[in-house]
DNA sequence: GGGAGATAATTAACATGTTAAGTGAATGTC
DNA sequence: GACATTCACTTAACATGTTAATTATCTCCC
């Protein structure tokens, strides 16, 4: 069987461990956490966004989003309301609290992404962007994997 | 700012999460998770290892890697002795059931990684895993960034 | 050889990942 | 127009990620 650690999936978390190690210092001095700060880097793109769009575009699962919802909203650095027209649905904005608090982080964000960008070499990460975005696509089609072994008991 | 749902952290999150979708059904059919099959991977390569370095090859962190040990130790498929010359080491070793259970996971997992690997192309596969490597290395000089804005408070 | 500091592992506390179940509202069907 | 179904979101339950604090042991230096 093959080197684990010379798997795909370890190839992944590995990089993408060694980059959220150079952003997540910053973040923390802000209070915030890399999942929070994906939801607020989201929402400052639009005017507003109903909650399951939010989950599709921050990539997270709807708990996950459930819960730092409630807890972005306790600190009012979001807005929610229920829409008018579906009463299920909620839509969310970010407050003007919100907006300052990303434009304090941004900087040194921007600092980070560009030093990582020196380093790597701006054509070599839009190289290795474009691998990725591919590979997604290639398992996308693969779909979920029906795996036989399930078969003879759900 | 820069469209975050192409950032490098996003579309490493993607292209990961992507990849492990087409595994984790077939361990969930045999009670593992990720995390447990990564260590079951690690020790069945080796006669025995100490927990810190299981922590590194398995790419844990502690307190993760105690909280799982514990349960697989439960469960029978590994085992632990505490080093002779160094009280506060352990050392762990996978077990007779261990072993059988990563024979019967192997095959399935072998076939979707075959299957990956078809789909997305030998040879562009080891060249998104060598820009990868490439990627930690760089960004493992960078050392932790020191964050300026922390500099006052600690 | 005894005490200060370093080290290995665990525990604690809180946030998120993951799947299943629950709640309330909309939709289609008869 | 009741009712089963679907849908959006939340809650529940358990596993892991993450940092800090604890515990036990070891090492070094005097």
């Amino acid at each position: 069987m093959r080197e684990f650690s010379r798997s795909l999936p370890m190839s992944l978390l590995r990089a993408r461990e060694a980059v959220m190690r150079q952003f997540r210092p910053s973040l923390r001095s802000h209070g915030l956490t890399e999942q929070q700060w994906r939801i607020l880097r989201a929402l400052s793109s639009v005017d507003e966004i109903e909650v399951t769009e939010l989950a599709h575009v921050a990539f997270l699962l709807g708990p996950s989003l459930s819960r730092i919802l409630r807890d972005l909203e306790a600190r009012q650095l979001i807005e929610r309301r229920t829409a008018a027209n579906d009463l299920r649905r909620a839509v969310v904005s970010i407050s003007a609290k919100g907006l300052k608090l990303i434009e304090a982080v941004a900087p040194t964000s921007e600092a980070i992404y560009a030093a990582i960008t020196k380093r790597y070499g701006a054509r070599r990460l839009a190289e290795l962007q474009e691998m990725l975005g591919t590979l997604e696509a290639s398992l996308f089609e693969m779909a979920s994997p029906e795996d036989a072994e399930l078969e003879s008991d759900e």
